[in-house]
DNA sequence: CAAATTTACTTAACGCTGTAAATAATCCAA
DNA sequence: TTGGATTATTTACAGCGTTAAGTAAATTTG
């Protein structure tokens, strides 16, 4: 059925434009200047189109939170070169660090909006990326551990430090909470790295992966 | 001037009672459920009446903002009975998550929503209350360092990296990112106090303060 | 005490918002 | 070509923050 395969392809596409045009919106003029009738505007739909696509606004959400965690795993390609356990460690903290300051919108809607999350909830289903982070975290603090890098201890519980730390540092800092305090505007990055430096030395009990 | 005094009176209670009928409906309805009309319907004005007492929505806002800092400023009275500045720092801890996590919707508005600091850049002036806040912590640091609790390092540095801990663990909890994560919903609280211990355990170098 | 003025408040309105229901246009198979 | 399904639009509702104009009460002034 050749026909209906295109007519899939269509719908896909329409989809797909209804999120470019949400992203276009959410990252030139913030979360609050998002509205159905913009995006409607943006990809010269009537407003009520859009729900032929999306059951609702939160759905619109939820999937560009998913798209945010596709373009994090991206990044993160390049943690499977690294050996070191400890390095690797660091180079996430900085690759997370580096994609929420640049992409605060998506981070937004993968850390801190609650729309997503209640998209989630109403599905039934978990977080099935929000885990999968979680857990590449805390299989590289075991090998850490394993092989002597940083003290043994729940592994949940570092994950869960670790990961709080991290994104404690994002969103402050993009929810101006830091510009008050830290001067110069130009120092808050970093002065966030050496919050990670402190963090991995004070993890690293062998000096293998000093600075 | 009797009269001019009992007006001015009259002014400042109608002003707590919009800030009360805001944070009612702030804490029973969230955030995005807050709105001036329903806020006039409590207090049995005309919604234009609050724009009399406040410039604007925002102005509401900063001012819970301020309101929430002065009742964790109370919560933390009990901080100065501590002498042990590692003991206090973990006081101080416990109880900043303890705030978050029992009045999310004032933390809501003092570290994460960005309505208020819009209003602060916009009267020009800076983060007097954050910036006593962290204050406080980084004179307990400097305090543990002094004293040899604590490994010399910049307290700059090391307040943000234990703020930015804290208020990870608060706002990932708050934002119902750890409930996908961890099983039980009673766990939660426990888990993140684990973390606090975690911190406080690896900071400390003397012993003196261990579990 | 009456008139003028200030104060406190409300009504009406503008231009937005998300979304549901009814209607119209388009497409494809028989 | 006609009829049913799909897709899109129009219309409508109830809500939003906020401004401008209008009103009534309180206060000050003559």
């Amino acid at each position: 059925m050749g026909i209906a395969e295109r007519k899939e392809k269509q719908k896909l596409e329409i989809r797909k434009m209804i999120l470019e045009a949400s992203m276009q919106l959410f990252v030139e003029e913030g979360f609050n200047n998002v509205s159905i009738r913009r995006i409607a505007d943006i990809i010269e739909y009537s407003p009520t189109t859009i729900y032929l696509y999306f059951k609702d606004k939160d759905e619109i959400f939820f999937n560009l939170h998913e798209i945010g965690f596709q373009k994090m795993l991206e990044m993160n390609k390049e943690l499977d070169d690294i050996q070191n356990p400890l390095l690797r460690l660091r180079k996430m903290g900085e690759n997370y660090i580096r994609f929420g300051m640049e992409n605060p919108e998506y981070y937004d809607l993968m850390f801190i909006q609650r729309e997503p999350m209640k998209k989630l909830t109403e599905m039934g289903c978990d977080w099935k990326n929000g885990d999968a982070a979680l857990t590449r975290l805390r299989d590289t603090l075991i090998e850490a551990m394993e092989k002597g890098y940083i003290a043994q201890t729940d592994p949940i519980v570092l994950s869960l430090s670790i990961w709080s730390m991290v994104h404690g540092l994002v969103s402050l800092a993009t929810r101006e909470r830091l510009e008050k305090l830290v001067p110069e505007k130009g120092q808050i990055l970093p002065v966030i790295m050496q919050s990670v430096d402190w963090l991995v030395k004070s993890l690293d009990i062998s000096g293998k992966a000093a600075l």
